[in-house]
Order: C-alpha cells, then structure tokens, then sequence
DNA sequence: CGGCTTATTGCAACAGTGTTGCGTCTATCC
DNA sequence: GGATAGACGCAACACTGTTGCAATAAGCCG
C-alpha cells in the first residue's frame, strides 16, 4: 500500500503535480478528471464525470474515466464512498468527510468524520475492528421526510 | 408504509403464517425462499438463494426470487443491507443485526445494533437524521487483516 | 528536436446485480 | 369445481463496473 500523501491545496495544478511527482504520467484525460473534481461541489458518481468531462473532451472513453479514478484514488488524490443501493461517488481526499443517505429521498448530507469517534473506539475495542468512515455511508431517514411521515 | 410486524418464531411455518395473516399468497417460491432463509445461518445475497433453493425447485426464476425478497421485506419478514462494494445481504427480520465489512478480505462480522445507539443519538440531535443500522454496514480492516499490515 | 519505451487510451465486449413487460398459471375464495 | 386477481416464467433490458488488445502518446534521453 503506498504511503497516502494527502493533497493540501485543492487546485488542479497542485493535484496534478502530485500525480508527476509519484511517477504517473500527467494526460489529457487525467486532467480533465481532476478538473472536473476540483470544480466539483461536493461529490460525483463516475457517470457523472463522464458526462461533465465529455463537453469538453468528447473522446474520453467511459473505461478511461473509471480506470483513472481507481489510479487517482491510489495515489491518494480521490476517495470514493458507497452510498446504498447507487453508484460510487468520488470526492478530493482533501475535501474528505463521511455522508448520511435518507433512504426515502435519496440526499446525501455531508458530515464531518469526526461524528464517529466514538463508533470508532468502541468497534475498535470490542472487535479489533478499524472503521473508515469515509468508505461507506449511514442510512436512514432524514428530517424533512421524517416529518411527512404518515403518523 | 405498512405496519412493522416482527416476526419472533424463526421457523418457516410461523413465518408462511404471517404472509397469510397479511394477506399475501404461500407459494411455492415463497415457501422455498423462506426455508432457504430459516435454514441459513447468518445472511445470504440474492443469487445464494436462488442457488440454495435451485436443487430441489429447478423451475423458480432469478426473477421471482428477487420479487419475493423484496415482498417478504416489505412484509416485515426480511431485511437486506448493503456490504459495501457486492450484493445485498438478506436475513430474517427476527435476526437482525448490523454489519462490520472487512475492505481487505470482504469478511461480514455480525454485531449487535445497540452499538449504534451513541451515533443516533448523536446524527438525530445534530442533524435530524433518524439512522437505521440494519441497512448499512460498517467499511473498515478486521483485526487479522490488520495485524498483517506491512508496518 | 526526434526517436524510444512503456504507461495510458479507445474500443468493444463482457460480468454482476437487479428490474420490467407481458402472457400464462395458480392460490385462494365462493 | 369455477372465477379472479395475484404470482410466475421468460426474455429482454438497465445500470455499474471490468477487461483484453491493439493503437497512441507522455516522459526521457541523447
């Protein structure tokens, strides 16, 4: 596993100069990629990035977007989160934080990490087991649909 | 949203029982669905049931087997939870509990939900947002996994 | 700059998981 | 035993992601 080095600044530049300093090529594709992510509020499925990266470059291929987010997410630039039943969604490892999913509406709420320190340490003393928050999300139902509840 | 009504003998006759009490037809598929369930230990993804009840009941379809699964969770009899990257996992609604997913060697540990209850408490009074522990599962490295880190 | 090497790409096909339309069958009710 | 609506089998589709392979191009080196 490689040494994760967390990119501080959040611009393209900054991203893509990590990438040549750990020995990967710099291309179009990629490029393109890490644009679209900085630009990103938030976060995106991997259609999604397809989709906003064709406009401008419309010969990138579906199978390049996927590939380059799995390296990306290697080299430390991207973390991916599973959201339930959807797509992946992918987000800067600078901007990381975990996500709520209301399985009635399907809104995703960031939130801080921190949120489960303490799920963390109990999970970690009673089952030797090291939670990553990141990676998976928290279903349930969120408060606005709560409130339309049929009582 | 129908009334939860808990299903508390694990056996398949209480639980085709309860179908007819809602109003649902027994089956043939459905009977075989829920034996294979009663007879699993632990949980199993949709294609494992299908596989298990292939045997003695060659003519069920995918299909079916992925209506009834979800119909029998509707009716309260079943509940499904998401282990990440793979399938769905179902079990028995009477034996529910929450999931730690290894991210390295993909083992599901099966925990208690009572260890979610500081984390509800903390997502209901902070966002609003009611979670439900028995649909997601918790991404993380298992104790073995962990303790064969390179340093 | 121009060639070399190999990582990267586009394409096309495939795999896993789940869903759906439709005509047929059958569990339940009388 | 017949009527009726729910359930089924089939086949095709949709979505998300993966892979083999030949062609391309990024970085290196002189």
């Amino acid at each position: 596993m490689p040494e994760a080095i967390p990119v501080d600044g959040a611009t393209a530049e900054h991203v893509l100069e990590h990438l040549r300093h750990r020995g990967a090529r710099v291309t179009t594709a990629r490029r393109a990629i890490v644009e679209a992510m900085v630009n990103a509020q938030g976060h995106r499925t991997a259609d999604e990035i397809a989709a906003a990266i064709h406009d401008a470059y419309p010969s990138i291929n579906r199978s390049t977007v996927y590939r380059n987010l799995e390296e990306l997410e290697r080299l430390g630039v991207l973390v991916h989160a599973h959201l339930g039943h959807g797509a992946a969604t992918y987000h800067l490892a600078a901007n990381a934080h975990s996500h709520l999913v209301c399985e009635r509406c399907g809104v995703a709420l960031s939130v801080p990490t921190e949120l489960f320190s303490e799920l963390s340490t109990t999970m970690l003393a009673q089952y030797g087991f090291t939670i990553d928050p990141l990676h998976f999300s928290v279903l349930g139902i969120c408060a606005p649909c709560r409130s339309t509840d049929a009582p």
